[in-house]
DNA sequence: CGGTATCCCGTGTGATACTG
DNA sequence: CAGTATCACACGGGATACCG
């Protein structure tokens, strides 16, 4: 019994791995998941999210202080990103100074449920992957 | 009791957060999650990731027709890069003509189960990303 | 405060040619 | 077949300065 369910769940996988590929056989940028991973696979659309996911709602320069290391620049642009893709909403609040404030949609909190999971990943598989890194380097040094 | 599951859920994600962010306090590139996800979050790892899912084991050449638009360059630097990380293995045959076939390794194997459920999360949320790009789109016609 | 505009450099990546 | 080497170049992204 435990046989086939875990024969059932490689079966599953394979069929996931076959819809992936039915889909990216679109040649051009609009294959959905080349497309999308583009947009959110960086770092900093990561980590935006990963900040506005703590902070709940957060001003542009609270974001930045969140996001450690980002540029002005850059935060703009990963939140116009965001924002085209619905992922953030961005509220201006028409007062002087002007206020801006920055939020998770519904998709973005969604989409946060996911990164978690590849931090999650990431962390907890830390230890093979250095593990790995350093018997590949000592490979090289014997050549 | 609908509502506590709710609470406690929320609760969970708020916890994950929070110690994703106390790993990442540490400010030089050693951050394992900065580190990791910059090394397979970018498409190419994660295609070819896709593609030894499918394929179980593959030479060279054959991987590079199943992940469709990468460069031969690419695809070295790629699986150099995935069997730096301990994610493919590489097995060299001394033989004229060389050769030499990759398989994902057991860790491997893991990171394609969260390539596949980031996936289908892109697939499944693929119209609402889509209308969300409409819309901003419309809202700049305005201006 | 919350941007936009401009400049500029490093790196990522494709194309091409060569090798064991 | 399975790469390596080299060049060329677009683009990401930082620094700086200015605007509503």
């Amino acid at each position: 019994m435990i046989v086939t369910n875990i024969e059932n769940q490689e079966l599953t996988i394979e069929n996931k791995i076959e819809k992936v590929f039915d889909m990216e056989q679109c040649e051009n940028v609009l294959c959905p998941i080349k497309d999308i991973l583009a947009h959110l696979g960086d770092k900093w659309s990561i980590f935006t999210i990963l900040a506005l996911g703590q902070v709940k709602v957060a001003r542009f320069n609270e974001l930045k202080k969140q996001v450690a290391g980002i540029s002005q620049r850059m935060l703009t642009v990963t939140l116009r990103s965001l924002e085209e893709n619905g992922l953030v909403s961005r509220q201006l609040f028409p007062e002087i100074p002007p206020r801006v404030e920055y939020t998770l949609t519904s998709l973005g909190h969604s989409l946060l449920g996911q990164m978690l999971q590849l931090a999650e990943w990431a962390t907890s598989h830390r230890d093979e992957i250095d593990e790995a890194r350093k018997k590949f380097q000592e490979k090289k040094l014997v050549f």
